[in-house]
DNA sequence: TCATCCAGTTAACAACTGTTCTCTGTTATT
DNA sequence: AATAACAGAGAACAGTTGTTAACTGGATGA
């Protein structure tokens, strides 16, 4: 259908993605609820007023955001959950690819953590519509597993919503972590992983 | 050493105790770094100046209700823990408290959930601290359980941790579901109820 | 009783906010 | 080549913000 992209169009998705890179660095130090218009037309270099080609309001930046910062998660949550290899294994490597989205993206993560049960209610609900897309997800990769075999469908999701939880708390984690010296991270893995390795027990013994 | 209370500082408290109670109504709809002095001041109706004979700033507020709604939390915390009685018993019991607590104080554990991420740092560092001394105290009484026997300190702070976590992702799903129908607040329990058993689960076979 | 204290008031400040309307200059369409 | 579309600029608006200084009047303590 749309071929050309023009050059018209092309420089209106740049300077989008301007503002949304100029709001992402201004909400590491607020929240989106105290985020000004002003402020990131400023950030960016614009006039005020064109703020409104772009987005109808705050809350409406604040959802893109929510998209693109966890459509950049999406690929990480299914290969985290379907790596190959024994049970310790996963967890590691799990562990690893967390530690490594927040070192890649740590003003994503910043974002959804906040937002998650910030005061901007279009957010928030982006934020749970996506995440329930990540559990379903996660179960549709647990019930491919052998070690799912008779667990019923309520149980897979609930379990789902644990891991996509627990990778959360791991996340923001490794995020206050960021600028700690090595030895500080290293003790966040091995806590992550040991929560994990809990949660492997009680899912191997869950049917007992 | 101090006995009466003073008609002067009774009045001075009550006034400091009403911006408390303004601001945590203020904040059920947006978050502490967007509560502006003015508008918190207005709601009590006082004049603006009035502020600083309590607070520094609204960041200092956020610290005040911080200590509020946390010290309300520390009995449960105790009570669920401590409860006796079977492992499922235990989990019925420290969900209908969690539930209760919700219902009593919405307006805190909102805040707890929304700060937590939120964007101002002595708040962040407050709720964190809170949360750590919560975490000790949950260790504290898992030692006492004879389940305890042959973990080591590292492995039931981590079980701690990994409780509180829990207790707050379950608040704040009760949160969300407060104004849903009875039904739904039925399916929050027991979707709870099989994550902290699964938790035990884990916790049980931990040794082998 | 009298001097001191101090919670809350009043007035004013410069700076900032979101939103509207009008205009410009380049790109896209015919 | 003529026309329309449209991203962004500019100016102006009524309100709002945090903070300062000087003041008031009832409680406090000697």
């Amino acid at each position: 259908m749309s071929h050309t992209v023009g050059i018209r169009q092309a420089q209106k998705q740049k300077t989008r993605q301007a503002f949304l890179d100029a709001a992402l660095v201004l909400l590491e130090e607020q929240s989106l609820s105290s985020l000004g218009l002003r402020e990131v037309t400023r950030a960016v270099g614009v006039a005020p007023t064109a703020f409104y080609r772009h987005f109808r309001s705050t809350a409406d930046l604040g959802v893109a955001l929510v998209d693109e910062a966890l459509g950049s998660l999406h690929p990480m949550v299914r290969t985290t959950v379907s790596t190959a290899g024994d049970s310790e294994e996963r967890i590691t490597r799990a562990i690893e690819l967390i530690a490594g989205h927040v070192d890649a993206h740590p003003a994503h993560v910043r974002f959804i953590a906040r937002e998650r049960h910030g005061g901007v209610q279009p957010v928030r609900e982006a934020i749970r519509a996506q995440l329930v897309r990540f559990a379903e997800e996660v179960k549709a990769e647990l019930a491919k597993d052998p070690q799912a075999e008779g667990w019923s469908e309520d149980d897979l999701l609930m379990l789902a919503h644990l891991y996509v939880d627990q990778m959360l708390i791991t996340a923001s984690l490794f995020l206050e972590a960021l600028e700690s010296p090595e030895d500080e991270r290293e003790r966040v893995s091995r806590l992550a992983a040991r929560q994990l390795r809990l949660i492997s027990v009680g899912r191997r013994h869950w049917l007992d």
